[in-house]
DNA sequence: TGCAATCCGGACCAGGACAGTACGGATTGA
DNA sequence: TCAATCCGTACTGTCCTGGTCCGGATTGCA
């Protein structure tokens, strides 16, 4: 299973929930979205430093987006979050690293792969995670209508 | 970062190992690879069960590829080892694993991610991150000749 | 027929990374 | 002046991964 942090999961719903709203304080996500507070407050802080959202200080402060979700593609959140986008840890010409260096046929070789991966992630935008299937390709219908988007 | 196992990278280095040789023994590739026997040996175990490569039994048994690395897409090879690709443990629309089901709004939509990526990946084969670029598509030059496939 | 080489299957253990928590400080608005 | 909120850092427990080991089954050769 190739392993995405779960707070990359947390950053998604998030920003999801940071759309439209205005400025929103990191108890109020929390109660939203289920994620306990000290774990929205730390995913919020890293999309802070990154300049995904912007955090607002002193009373009556939170967090708003700085840039519409249309436009922040799924990479950047990754990214942010994971660290920069690569599947394996013997990446990027990295030298010294690796004590089979000599002998490992495969060096360097994975740089094509990385670069697919983060091409697929960069045609989505966390707006298409968000949407309720505005133009949905031919696939299995969700069978799932849920509760999306419940405002608790 | 979208970590994929280590295990995963060594069978891509005991594959291409493999090419052309005929039949070889665990101990031999371990060798060969600078890799440990035992992880070899494991590491060519989950293979065989996947079907990826034959393991031959009794004295002068060994290991050998059940297909051209060519028709052996990458995707096959991370399936084999790291399980079936998916970037969360949120994926699938799996049913009552999450306790934040009801107010989460980007449940299952994880989907087109893990599409795209399984369709990047498969894109690629094993010989592709082996052979020392054979065509070439236009990217940067990678500037490191390096030792690859050193015969140690 | 016996022996050695090799794969097979499972269980086991240690190390590291990650998620989650807690605390004190700085900033802002009422 | 005070309360609300974000900011930065450090800490801890848990889970996963990598790596190791053992006994058993199978096969080829002398």
């Amino acid at each position: 299973m190739l392993r995405l942090s779960k707070l990359t999961d947390y950053a998604v719903v998030l920003l999801t929930r940071l759309e439209g709203e205005g400025v929103q304080a990191a108890p109020d996500l929390a109660a939203a979205t289920g994620i306990a507070e000290p774990t929205v407050a730390k995913v919020l802080k890293i999309l802070a430093g990154a300049g995904l959202v912007e955090g607002l200080r002193g009373a009556r402060g939170g967090y708003r987006l700085s840039r519409p979700l249309a436009e922040l593609p799924l990479s950047e959140v990754i990214a942010a979050v994971d660290g920069p986008i690569a599947l394996t840890a013997c990446v990027d010409s990295a030298v010294g690293l690796c004590e089979a260096e000599n002998t490992c046929p495969v060096r360097g070789r994975w740089d094509p792969v990385n670069r697919a991966i983060r091409q697929a992630l960069s045609g989505i935008t966390v707006a298409d995670l968000a949407a309720p299937r505005p133009a949905a390709p031919p696939a299995a219908p969700p069978t799932r209508p849920a509760a999306i988007a419940a405002t608790a």
